[in-house]
DNA sequence: TCTTCACATGCAAACGTTTGCATGTCAGTG
DNA sequence: CACTGACATGCAAACGTTTGCATGTGAAGA
């Protein structure tokens, strides 16, 4: 690990000041072609790197995001982690990845650390009050992913109109008890989600009954499938797909069959893999979403904007 | 985002001078605890915050780890993600997550990306070939996971010994025609696991087929079924839950009870949902491989030892 | 009372860039 | 042939730390 060779090596041995050397790599127009040319072969051939925390300090940029994250187990968060980073690759940017457990005192403790390396974050569903985002906002900038505060750039991705779409079509098929088994309490998601589905089941003129599944889990799912069979419902909408597939799993082992006693609807629709029956789904566009929110950052833009972007209903064989 | 004070600021107002300021969060033991009270208390009155660029051009340490690896949303990887995220929070460090998608020439830029931001470098089952892995550890410290090339630090999630006793339990229980569904061809894991089941099924006079699952995909274990089907076998080893998961979707399709008419074993132990039966696994100790890379990174050690982590068979309901 | 030394702190260089300003050259114009 | 500028490059300060060395202070020992 011999200590690379820096900006004044390759200066030096081209008989150039340092400026030129850096001039050579990010302002080349200035400078004559051949000057650049020879700088460039001079570079390669001695294999010099620009020092990022050099850079870093002069400019102020070190081509750092940060992106908060709750679980990163949760494919949900995979497909988000993947956007992200393909887009900071694509704008020359690393993706520094935190996790913090839905715990408010945990992501402001992580986001404390990261804060001094990194030109921006990105928080997806994030638990931070109010008064903290704010106040964190004051120290660098900031998107929002999945919550709907009004003066931050934010983007959402909705599910609403694809679950409207769904409980029309349980309703079509006939269904007239409802379950809605909510995931993360105080989540913009939750509340968009149980919204809506209250909305338009009183719409319809179903009868709609909560159950919860606070962390979001799998097994908590199962565990609901319990009450949903007391219940005597038609259809279940889930809060996601992990929870859903647990219901399925839950109602499965206690003899009651899917799709026909019981409609399933999930949501996301990020799990690498399926089950048996195929779970029918609201596609959210993860990519899209993220994409738009490291874009966001890296122009810089603290707008304010709120972006919304929809998902789609996936029919498959739950419903 | 008024710029945030410096250690200057501080020093001044204290009328110290800055490598005081540096030296209370530093070395304080040399200092005066009055001193080191004062400045303390005077930088959390102005929000000091070291900048982190500013001290990793001197120091030359950026506080930052990369972890590089394959495919976020394999579930596998969420645990190494988890862990080594952990690790590196213990150890004051940040990680920077890199996804590859198990292709050496984006590796290779991708890693050639980071090199200038990170201290090391943790590779999970890499694709990088020895002579550019080689070329890399004279830049950066290089710390891997399940890939065991000599002269390096190694960590490897070992499933052979309870891939053994796994094979001698469906043995004992009848089966006399074995599958093993191989997931990413030259990985060490695909490597050790193909391996163990040849050996072991040789040793029981078992007959064994291989049925392939490249990218290690859902879809591509869902499709093996079919091959296994006409193979006829007792019982099937999959490379990982993912594809096994796969399998057991495709055999349920195809009319094949699991385990009634065949027997099926995973590997990993990650899925954040089960799916019915639930699957027999072996569990790795995903979190233990990874937490000792990062340490290692840590250290320093280039000791370039082998340290092998061993999973655990998990009976459930598909054996 | 003078010397010695430990201890606490200050001074200034160094880390590797970027960038505003100064300088020098040369072609084109009058 | 002198003058103006455009153009290419050099010079040096700045970014915010860390750290080896120098300095000043006061207490202990003689």
């Amino acid at each position: 690990m011999a200590k690379p060779p820096t900006i004044v090596d390759v200066a030096h041995m081209l008989g150039v000041a340092p400026s030129t050397v850096s001039r050579a790599f990010n302002n080349p127009r200035i400078l004559k072609p051949d000057t650049v040319a020879r700088v460039l072969a001079k570079a390669a051939e001695l294999g010099y790197v620009p020092n990022r925390h050099a850079q870093a300090l002069t400019t102020g940029r070190s081509g750092l995001v940060g992106l908060v994250i709750r679980d990163v187990s949760n494919p949900f968060f995979a497909r988000a982690i993947r956007a992200t980073q393909r887009e900071a690759e694509r704008l020359s940017l690393n993706a520094i990845v935190v996790e913090c457990d839905s715990d408010a005192d945990r992501e402001q403790r992580l986001i404390d650390r990261v804060l001094p390396q990194v030109e921006g974050l990105v928080l997806a569903s994030t638990r931070l009050s109010a008064a903290r985002l704010t106040e964190l906002s004051r120290r660098t900038r900031v998107v929002l992913v999945n919550s709907d505060l009004a003066g931050f750039t934010r983007v959402l991705a909705s599910a609403s109109e694809a679950l409207d779409q769904g409980i029309r079509l349980l309703a079509g098929a006939g269904a007239r008890k409802l379950a809605y088994v909510g995931g993360p309490p105080y989540s913009w998601s939750e509340a968009e989600r149980w919204g809506t589905v209250r909305r338009v089941a009183a719409e319809r003129g179903l009868a709609v009954t909560y159950v919860s599944a606070n962390m979001g889990t799998y097994g908590e799912g199962r565990a609901a499938a319990v009450s949903i069979a007391e219940a005597e419902v038609d259809a279940v909408v889930a809060f996601d797909d992990v929870i859903a597939h647990g219901v399925l799993d839950g109602l499965t082992i206690l003899g009651v069959r899917v799709p026909e006693d019981v409609r399933l609807l999930g949501c996301d629709d990020a799990l690498p893999i399926e089950t048996h029956p195929r779970l029918s789904t609201v596609r959210l566009d993860i990519e899209q979403a993220f994409v738009t929110a490291v874009r966001a950052l890296a122009e810089g833009s603290v707008s304010g904007q709120r972006i919304l972007v929809p998902g789609v209903l996936t029919v498959r064989e739950t419903t």
